[in-house]
DNA sequence: AGCGAAAATGAAAATCATTTTCAATTTTTT
DNA sequence: AAAAAATTGAAAATGATTTTCATTTTCGCT
């Protein structure tokens, strides 16, 4: 007997491809559909949410809707990229700047991206506030 | 001259009210007409849809949508318990500032205090980044 | 009180995203 | 090659939201 992993088609594969060539940006069934048709290998919409709703079933795909915005998008899972991104901390009172690398702050990140439709870039982020050194410190004020 | 702020309308009121009255669920357009029809006073979902978006506008009432599920909710925001952090984000192709009021961004300032000893200042933060109207867009780079 | 412009309303049609139906086709196993 | 299982696509169905448009309401001004 075999497991019923699904089976292979040309139209899985295609979907799969396109996702990765364009990990890095929100992805939706017209624009899948727009591309391959352009490839002059449609794709009956259907299918393409089906094979989406398998990927996103296996963890192949992160599935998420924007705020506001209407329609599904969807993203490959690119697990081996390299996550260096880190973020800059700026006490307002030593001027200090603070670097940290933190699996949370990724995964702000991630939420921003997901839920806001917005890519943030953490090189050009800085986040103001009072480092502990200052904390409670009363002479820069 | 005068301000185009919009009329005042039994409508505009009862949804206001509702939303205000439930402050503490999701709710969505099909239970405010629901409730409104019951009511005896029913108003129609174009309206309620419109009364919603600028409700919306004006920073009353907060739009989101429950993942995966499908329907946007809306809650009404009450100052006294919204702590009001707000972020920003600035898309650095559009200069477009975007505020965001998300209960997921609000751990951010206790996790940095907790496990970095840093007192954000949201007011003072801005992500930089994309947004999801310029992603993609190859003209502005 | 009454006029007129601006705005709001509601019912129905239109629009989108997504799902379902179902007969035909493709893939995998035997 | 044949049978079994899964996939496909076109079209219809569904659901949420938006638009259209003729009618009504609100508001500022006399």
């Amino acid at each position: 007997m075999k497991r019923d992993q699904g089976y292979n088609t040309k139209q899985k594969g295609k979907i799969l491809d396109f996702l990765i060539a364009n990990k890095d940006n929100h992805m939706n069934v017209q624009k899948i559909s727009a591309f391959l048709t352009a490839e002059g290998t449609p794709v009956g919409v259907a299918t393409i949410y089906r094979q989406l709703d398998k990927l996103v079933e296996n963890g192949v795909v992160r599935k998420y809707t924007i705020d506001g915005k209407t329609g599904a998008c969807y993203q490959y899972i690119d697990e081996n990229q390299d996550c260096h991104q880190h973020f800059h901390l700026k006490c307002v009172k030593c001027d200090r700047l603070i670097h940290i690398d933190c699996s949370h702050l990724k995964g702000i990140e991630q939420h921003i991206f997901e839920h806001h439709g917005f890519s943030v870039d953490s090189s050009k982020t800085v986040f103001y506030g009072v480092c502990s050194d200052c904390e409670g410190d009363k002479e820069n004020e």
